[in-house]
RNA sequence: GGGCUUGUGGUCUAGUUGGUUAUGACAUCGCCUUUACACGGCGAAGAUCCCCGGUUCGAAUCCGGGCAGGCCCA
């Protein structure tokens, strides 16, 4: 197809990167829903528009296209879909930087134009890089959560749930971000380690600790435990706050730690879980002393308005001025967080939405799911098992999928609208019929708008085919890959939903990839300066060196140290298999003999069964998902068993022109062949290159490799056959000779017959002959080795001469000293041990050099000169 | 405190249904410009397989107990 003259002879990966994605056509990896093959549909994360598409995204698609791709070769209808997860804080925070502005400043629809601008722009830069990646995403089915054909289907889902009474509304405690001014669910919260003062005060003459003392105005009862008998008979009690002046009760439980602090707690409204949970079973109060703004309510007066930091100190200073505080103590302990910008959480109780969570069915449905590598389920498993409240799924933002929910302004019934009628904003939008309880037709919109997780927990249906009726024809999904980090959330809530929709598992399996670590073992971030961006190594690499990097860096579900060292490696496999290739098409063109049929000699039998081995692990590595272990193998096979011996076996038979070429011929185009199609799902750039070159086809358009050439005796003679010529090659390289120098004769005495056809002797260069037979070898004494440590001090004048008498002795007596020698006529002791015999070999009366190989097999070597 | 996970030459890493001499890459050193490749080839050196104990003819691998790191959670 293509001259040799026009095969470059360096590989410029990004000029060759760059003409593909020019060649190249979106339609190629386009699912098709009328096909017979087998589906297999990928339920790709939709990652968060922030306008980076990082490492850690790159390492996870990587795995996602050499699936897509390994899928496709091997007959299967993949459809790798494109998802955007908009919706969102964190969207909503730059907006306010960029524009100088809080979400309440301008009117709700403006503000959610300005967040749906700065999303599609973000979407757009992300796009570029993963085109110069060479993921072969499926455009035809890319999906944007903020688009109203997907949030319509989010809408639906919503009510689906509502109607079946898993989504409800209800003033429960939640966890609450009063920065973003926001309820959050459990999942987004992170625990973070923080010092503070654990301060005791006296609390009406009982002595508390507290790490919250601006919580006292939410005070409702004191704990202590049953049997504490500092607190014997303290039960039913009440005792009166410092400083607020009302009573609580004192109540017992188990749960309170006698050890820490005094052992008296005071139970708040609300300081963390626990006092929720006495909160319940003790039927308490409820007294809210902190707003959604973070602010003191009224019932915290005098300390109204303040932020808890400012009435923390006012407290503890008022407390110290009446002498009511005793001590402070430090108290390491960590603190709910708000996971996007860091805020400490607080639990406060509001009117919110809640989905119900089916923990044994969840657990039920992961079960049936088949997780790589297994032990990740277990994360799920434990997450979901340990869930004490339902999912807090409301939120008081902005730019968010709408609560589609409105209420009579009259009677306060619940108003839905019909699922024909989404998507809608109950903002915006008004009901089409009046209210049906009593008639009214002022109606006041929900203001609160759902999580982004209700949105991307569906992704799976929406990518089967879901239009918000039955259960999509392809559900479930082949696979779910991800990384380990978002168990807890996406996976959890996505089975979660699934079942709740479609009482079934999402998808078959799930693939569960580690995290990216910078250079330095720790996890990337600003701080540590350890970030490295995916254009940073294209620009330098190209994308198949990063894609070989993510294949190889760790096994599968191991999180994965980024190295520099590793792309470097990776570049240069490419450099050497281009040239590998280059020989290999260059030895193609110049064959013109008959169309090779098969091998020829036991190096093209031992290089195809060689070859066979490895697709089939290669195969097999695919298969279960261990990219690590198939790159190594295809790299293995192409340096050791094709270049490094199989090349240079056959280069004398290539070069010296005849028949002998034909069964080489086979063989190397048999090799690159598959070598290509197996580095395809890997470094789809690479390997369309030399293909082209080979085939003048587009490798991604052929099948697996089936290649079967098993033949377990060329096997065992080839393996024996490469021993020998590298063990010759070592005797060379360790006499000083060059390897390509002429060598002599060589007899290779071996009980397993080796017939090479010559290849060994031309590689090299000497006569090889193989032999059957046991080896006529005969000792013989070649020189005398003195030991003059001995010598020196015993004889000191007469060294000379003694040396000179020792080398004239014949052949049996330097066997076997004799114990004196005659040395200027005067017989001198021999010194035990001042010399020693050096034997060499005779095979019929020449001198040889003799090597023997582990397995016990015999080399001999004659040398020319 | 709990769950999961990891500990292998200087660095990163493969290998654990128990079995001769523990894999590879990078780095180090030596030799070689041999007509695919010096971004190469050939070779060398370099490991208490975290520690202690047990099972066994035999343990990097299995069991128990430590120590250290990571992730998730309380």
């Amino acid at each position: 197809m293509s001259p040799s003259e026009e095969i470059p002879k360096t590989y410029d990966a990004n000029a060759v990167e760059e003409r593909w994605l020019g060649v190249w056509k979106d339609e190629s990896n386009y699912f098709d829903p009328t096909s017979d093959k087998p589906q297999f549909i990928i339920d790709t994360p939709p990652p968060y528009p922030t306008g980076n598409f990082h490492i850690g995204n790159g390492f996870n698609w990587c795995y996602i296209d050499f699936l897509a791709r390994y899928k496709r070769m091997s007959g299967y209808n993949v459809m790798f879909p494109q998802g955007w997860d908009c919706h969102g804080l964190p969207t909503e925070v730059k907006v306010e930087e960029t524009h100088g502005i809080t979400k309440n400043d301008v009117p709700r629809d403006q503000f959610r134009e300005m967040c749906r601008e700065l999303t599609i722009g973000n979407i757009e830069k992300m796009r570029a890089t993963m085109r110069r990646c060479g993921f072969s995403i499926d455009w035809s089915n890319e999906y944007i959560t903020m688009m109203p054909e997907y949030f319509r289907k989010t809408q639906i889902s919503f009510l689906r749930m509502l109607k079946a009474g898993d989504i409800y509304q209800s003033e429960h405690p939640v966890n609450f971000c009063t920065r973003c001014e926001t309820a959050i669910a459990f999942a987004e919260v992170s625990y973070e380690d923080r010092t503070t003062f654990l301060n005791y005060f006296t609390f009406d003459g009982v002595e508390i600790a507290t790490t919250r003392p601006e919580l006292l105005a939410a005070c409702v009862a004191v704990a202590v435990h049953p049997d504490d008998e500092r607190y014997a008979g303290m039960e039913g009690k009440t005792l009166r706050v410092p400083l607020f002046g009302y009573d609580v009760p004192v109540i017992k439980d188990t749960a309170v730690d006698p050890a820490f602090g005094s052992g008296a707690v005071m139970i708040c409204t609300f300081g963390d879980k626990q006092d929720v949970h006495w909160w319940k079973q003790h039927n308490l109060e409820l007294r809210k002393a902190i707003d959604m703004q973070g602010k003191m309510t009224a019932i915290a007066h005098p300390y109204e308005g303040l932020d808890t930091k400012e009435c923390r100190a006012r407290v503890l200073a008022d407390m110290k001025e009446q002498g009511i505080l005793l001590r402070q103590e430090n108290l390491d302990q960590r603190v709910g967080a708000c996971w996007r910008c860091k805020t400490p959480i607080e639990i406060l109780s509001e009117r919110q939405w809640f989905v119900k969570i089916h923990n044994d069915a969840i657990i039920d449905a992961a079960k049936q799911i088949s997780w790589s590598p297994e032990h990740m389920y277990m994360r799920l498993e434990n997450w979901a098992s340990q869930m004490e409240w339902d999912w807090c799924i409301s939120r008081q933002r902005i730019f968010a999928t709408p609560i589609p929910v409105w209420f009579c302004e009259k009677c306060g019934e619940k108003i839905l609208p019909e699922e024909e009628d989404l998507p809608i904003d109950p903002t915006m939008d008004r009901p089409k019929r009046p209210c049906p309880k009593c008639g009214s037709e002022s109606f006041i919109g929900e203001t609160d708008v759902l999580d982004t997780w209700m949105d991307s927990s569906i992704s799976v249906l929406n990518v089967c085919g879901w239009d918000g009726t039955d259960i999509p024809s392809h559900f479930p999904a082949q696979i779910r890959p991800q990384g380990h980090d978002i168990i807890r959330t996406w996976a959890f809530y996505t089975i979660l939903r699934s079942i709740a929709l479609t009482g079934e598992k999402p998808w078959n399996e799930i693939l569960v990839n580690g995290m990216v670590l910078g250079e330095d073992g720790f996890k990337m971030s600003k701080s540590r300066n350890n970030i490295i961006p995916p254009e940073d190594i294209l620009v330098d690499y190209g994308a198949d060196a990063f894609r070989q990097w993510s294949a190889i860096g760790a096994s599968t579900g191991s999180d994965i140290i980024f190295s520099w060292n590793d792309v470097i490696a990776a570049s240069r496999f490419q450099t050497k298999l281009w040239n590998i290739a280059r020989f290999v098409l260059l030895q193609l063109e110049r064959y013109d003999g008959p169309e090779p049929t098969g091998p020829a000699t036991l190096a093209d039998r031992w290089v195809l069964a060689r070859l066979t081995d490895t697709v089939g692990e290669v195969t097999g590595a695919m298969e279960s998902y261990q990219f690590d272990r198939a790159i190594r193998g295809i790299r293995e096979f192409a340096r050791e068993v094709f270049a490094d011996n199989y090349i240079e076996l056959v280069k004398g038979r290539l070069y010296e022109g005849g028949d002998g070429r034909a069964g080489a011929v086979f063989a190397l185009r048999t090799a690159l062949d598959a070598i290509c199609r197996m580095l395809a799902p890997m470094t789809p750039f690479f390997a369309e290159e030399v293909y082209h070159h080979l085939a003048g086809e587009s490798v991604h358009a052929q099948v697996w490799p089936a290649v079967s050439f098993p033949d377990e005796e060329a096997v065992r003679a080839g393996t024996l056959l490469v021993d020998v010529v590298s063990e010759i090659r070592r005797y060379k390289h360790d006499v000083g000779m060059a390897l390509n120098a002429p060598l002599g004769e060589i007899v290779v005495y071996s009980p397993v017959p080796v017939e090479d056809a010559g290849d060994s002797s031309r590689t090299l260069n000497g006569m090889v002959a193989w032999s059957t037979e046991e080896p006529d070898l005969t000792r013989v004494v070649r020189d005398v080795e003195f030991n003059m440590a001995v010598i020196g001090p015993v004889l000191r004048g007469k060294a000379k001469g003694f040396m000179a008498a020792v080398r004239a002795l014949p052949e049996e007596e330097l066997a076997a000293a004799p114990a004196v020698v005659q040395v200027d006529g005067e017989e001198v002791p021999v010194p035990a041990g001042s010399f020693a015999p050096v034997y060499g070999y005779t095979v019929a009366g020449e001198e040889v050099e003799v090597l023997t190989l582990d397995n016990g097999v015999i080399i001999t070597i004659a040398r020319d000169s």
